[in-house]
DNA sequence: CGATACATGTAACCGGTTACATGATTTT
DNA sequence: AAAATCATGTAACCGGTTACATGTATCG
């Protein structure tokens, strides 16, 4: 049994893209290629393989298309169950070690959580990780501060390199929480 | 055979430390559950065939110390091959491919560059660096500003998370460039 | 005397990479 | 007619994760 149905960033990227729009593995891949989300493989070896584990898990469901033509295409689109499974996946608490160690699969999560979750999930989570990061942060700036003599001149520039990303993060969660208030709040709000 | 010797990022971590010190498997699990190098994993099942690899290719040796007592340990240290290999892979020109899919590597490598490579190597490899990143980041600004309408206000952050990210790295090649610069020039500068 | 730290390994499993394979359609 | 794009797959290989396994030494 797999510790959880969502077992890669690549996993959590297909369900999430295909409840935006119904598409195929070949849709998928050129996403990957073709706009921001390069972090993410367009090759068939790991694409079609990830769809065909979210189809056995039930998460997603794929119908052929063009039944009749030489060119039929296989598109998917989630089930009810991976939609349940996405939108809980998504709502799970942000920890320290996924600030630590997956960045990139917490704004992965938060990428996606327009629309599926509800703004107080949203907001408690930019303001989670915010703190978590913000506490990293910390510990990073103090072992900066410790470290000096003997340590090479490039070997203590990439750990500046290390303390300014997780800074910009952190400030990037404090302005988007500021920026998603203002989106919400003002008259009405928008869904 | 493998496609180069040093086939991963903690390889090429266990070389550059090794490089700096002797160490025990346990020493290096040690350094990576206790420092800024939490990206590279502490677990046994990791390191010591990490270890094996890079002995079996020639790149460093094992001698057991302690031999006649209970508790023995197999300290390392590069082969002369092994020195080669590293500042060769060090010397590796910095391309777009880099800065967008292998940013950690990039740093790593810097990091081990104090002391192994000459001065005007560093020099341009933090150039390259800062032009590719920023390159990449106009790419990801055009991007940004294609995107509006229909697009999810929390996709669109996590966007933008990923700009202020690639201006971060760029701004960091700059000022290290700038700073390394003062560090060698002054009066006769250090090694 | 129990817990923690020291010290090194193995093995099943897993997802991604790389490369191979096949064929249709559209564009130049 | 050639090249690029559409479209889907398979298979060998590889490194990392997780869990298991074993035993010593030190500290409180």
């Amino acid at each position: 049994m797999a510790r959880h149905e969502l077992d890669s960033n690549l996993s959590l990227a297909i369900l999430g893209l295909l409840t935006l729009n119904r598409m195929s593995g070949y849709d998928l891949r050129k996403v990957f290629r073709t706009t921001a989300m390069t972090a993410f493989s367009d090759s068939p070896g790991a694409v079609y393989p990830a769809l065909r584990r979210l189809e056995k898990d039930g998460l997603i469901g794929g119908a052929v298309e063009r039944k009749n033509t030489l060119r039929p295409r296989r598109v998917f689109r989630p089930t009810r169950r991976g939609r349940a499974a996405l939108v809980a996946f998504l709502k799970r608490p942000v920890t320290r070690e996924d600030v630590v160690h997956r960045t990139d699969g917490l704004l992965l999560r938060f990428a996606f959580m327009g629309g599926l979750v509800d703004a107080d999930t949203t907001v408690s989570f930019l303001e989670t990780m915010a703190k978590e990061t913000e506490g990293y942060l910390r510990e990073l700036e103090a072992q900066l501060a410790g470290t000096d003599a003997g340590f090479p001149f490039t070997g203590r520039a990439a750990l500046e390199h290390g303390v300014d990303v997780y800074r910009t993060t952190a400030r990037w969660a404090r302005r988007t929480l500021a920026g998603l208030k203002k989106h919400l709040s003002p008259r009405g709000g928008r869904k």
